[in-house]
This record gives C-alpha cells, structure tokens and sequence, in this order.
DNA sequence: TGGTGTGAACAACTTCACAGCG
DNA sequence: CGCTGTGAAGTTGTTCACACCA
C-alpha cells in the first residue's frame, strides 16, 4: 500500500506540458531570472498554476514554498524528467520537401536531436549529399544503417501511401519510436511509442470552429 | 450562472476523430466500398467503436440498424460538419524552409484549403514569384491583402521570436483562426481558434516514453 | 439477426482550496 | 506571509451494455 508506486500513472498531457516549461524557462534562465512561482509560468504557458505544481508533483518537490522555483534547477529536472540529458538519434525517411525542411530547421530543433542517418528511394537523390553533410542512403540500408548507428527515434515524411510499410520496417530493425508526419495512423504493436504531426487534421478543426463560430 | 448553453459541448477530440475517420472513408470511397460499420472503421483508426458512434451522435443519425452506414453518405455528412464544403482561404507568413514545405504540399493539402496569399520581410524574398504562382509579399501589406482577399486561416510559419507580433496583426485584421508552426503559446482574446503544430513537443513525448521504457 | 444509438457506469484529467512549510 | 504540495471536488471524455429497430 504504501508502494512507492514505481511507475504512477502519468498523463501524456503532462509529458506535453513539461515540455513546453522547459521552454519557456530557458528562456527565462536566458534572460537571467533566477526564480519564478507557479502563477507567473501559468500565466505564460496559458495554463492553470495548480495544474503545474501538480505536474511537478508527479515526479518530486521541487519548489520552495513561500518562494517558487530556482529557474536553473528547475529546468535541468525536467530535462531529466523528460530524457533530454542525453543525445537522441533520429532516422529521417523520405527526402521530399517536409524532409528537407526538417534537415534544414536541424538547428532549430533543440539540443539533443540529431539526424543521424536519412533515407529516400529516389534514385536522382540517393547517393547525394545534403548541405547539413548527411549522405542519402537508400531505404534498403535502412536496416544496416540503424543498427550501425543506434538510431533510436525513426522519423516519417514519406507520402502517406508508404508511410505503414516504412514503420514496419522501422520497427523490425528495433526502433521503439516514431515520429510521423504522413496523414495516416500508423499500426504498431504494443510499447511502439508513436507520434502523429498531423497539420491537415489540424486544419480541420480550424475549418470546424470557424464554421460553428463559438468558442 | 443558469445559461443554457445553447450549443451542447462537443468535445474537440472529436472533432479530431471526425477528420480521421473523413480520411479513411475518403479511401474507402476510392476503393468503391458502399458500406461499413463502426467495428470496421474503427479498427482502422485504432478506435474504440462506441467512440465511433457516439461522436457521431453528436451530430445525428447517419446509419442503419443492423447494417452499418453508406460510405459515401456518412463522408459527404461529415465533410458538412466539419465545414469542409467550402473552400478556405489562408495567408501563409514565413516563407523560409518549412513555409516552402508547405507551399509545395499544397496539391498534398486536402481539397478546400488554399493559400490565397504568402507574406515575408526578407527583401531578398519579397517581390518574387514562387513556384506555385503567388507573388511574395511583404508583411506590411497583411492588413490589407487580407481584406482583398477574404482571407480567414492565417498560417505563422515563423521563427518563434515574430510569432506573437504577426499573431497581434491577424487578429487585428479580423482573423479568426490561425495554424502555428512557431514554437510558442501564442496569447490571444477568447473566441479565437488556434492549433499549434508543434514537433519538438512531439519529440521530447518520445523521448520520455524511450526513458521510461514502459507503454 | 446484427449493428446502431444511448443512458449509465467508469475512467481520466483539471481545478479548487487549504494545510504545511520555508 | 506567501507559495508549494496535495486530498478532495468537479469536470470532461471514454467505454460498457443493451434496448431498439432496419
């Protein structure tokens, strides 16, 4: 009963928003500010405070009360938290425009995600080399390539038609997650952590709200 | 405090699951198939079937007893609810790597979305022409092509440091919904309809579930 | 018969409100 | 005193189970 619960059941939402913390208090540790209380990062992130203490919650105590956060330590916790204290390597699949895209925006993506191998079938663009350096693998490689390179995180921007095949061979050669960008929900089995970035679904909801005109 | 609420509280999941299943009945159209149940559909949404018919309920009695319901039908149905039977015009502002991903997967984007007009600041990028025929323009002149052009999605492609002042413009043009690619919560009055398409959230959520190790 | 539509049970998440502590 | 940490209340979303009907 008094079970350290080993592993407490954590929202996904929770997981989001932490996230999204730790960029707003690395911006804050940029600007200097050396502590902040839960109401002044809510009001930031649009969030209800108490739903941050509780997040926090979940995972130690980590304020001061009568005081707030320390910015610093706060932020290297939830780094911890979320794994960010290491390097992730990731395999990019299909080279088209989103892919180049997210190659090009390499930099911008934060510290500790690195393209690690990129694929394509495209005969005219296997073979290349990018201006971030990679060279274009063929997806037959794909395979090899993780294995050569422990690769952990695969990531999908081919047309949507390929998309199911890819992940399975994704997760044949041993990836346990994946970020997917083609309109399609993928079929993995159980553990694969999967992620969509789905922005005509998006969309759709815009269209919906603005067609309802409420809030 | 007694307010009737006159528009039941739809949840915006659903809304989301309304545009997954518009996507597979859109194939399942293509494929020719006439009718399908719940069970069927909701197999290949990973969904649970009663979500199905509940989300649907919402909106009315679409199916047949015993039967299931006509495809096309329930499409045409759904596209209405979702207010996909217009088309929607949207700006794009930021026309740096992922803006041109996104000009370029316009064919890719569903029916009904277009981009009506594209904004930047870069001088080296106003004036000129893109690919798919829009003429670049500089952000001073949001205001005014918005209104030109009946413009009601505006779509922030930009770095997140501009995101907040190009929002404040949409909205003081009249905008009421906008697609945010930047990396930020952006502060808006109530009423207005934000989606954030958010990849580095995306990926930090794997990045969790790979520490954890766990479902 | 078989699958929809739906109230009721259930589960998950969020917010409140305040005890407790620096 | 002020803000965290947290049980309890409140809210929202999901699943069950079955009446109902083509």
């Amino acid at each position: 009963m008094r079970q350290p619960m080993k592993f407490s059941k954590i929202p996904t939402a929770t997981i989001t928003r932490l996230s999204i913390y730790s960029r707003y208090l690395e911006a804050l540790a940029q600007e200097g500010v050396k502590i902040i209380a839960s109401d002044k990062l809510a009001q930031k992130c649009g969030i209800n405070p108490a739903q941050i203490r509780k997040d926090l919650a979940y995972f130690g105590e980590f304020g001061i009360r009568g005081v707030g956060y320390f910015v610093k330590e706060l932020l290297f916790e939830i780094k911890r938290i979320l794994g960010l204290n290491k390097s992730w390597k990731m395999a990019l699949i299909g080279i088209g425009n989103l892919g180049s895209a997210l190659l090009a925006h390499q930099n911008f993506i934060r510290q500790g995600y690195e393209f690690a191998a990129v694929f394509d079938v495209d005969p005219a663009k296997v073979g290349r080399r990018l201006p971030s350096g990679q060279l274009i693998h063929h997806l037959d490689e794909l395979e090899q390539a993780i294995k050569d390179k422990d690769v952990e995180i695969g990531v999908i921007a081919t047309p949507a038609s390929q998309a199911q095949a890819v992940a399975q061979r994704l997760i044949q050669a041993g990836i346990k997650a994946i970020l997917n960008f083609a309109p399609t929900q993928l079929q993995v089995p159980e553990g694969m952590a999967v992620e969509n970035v789905d922005f005509t679904v998006k969309l759709d909801n815009l269209a919906y709200h603005l067609t309802m005109g409420n809030t």
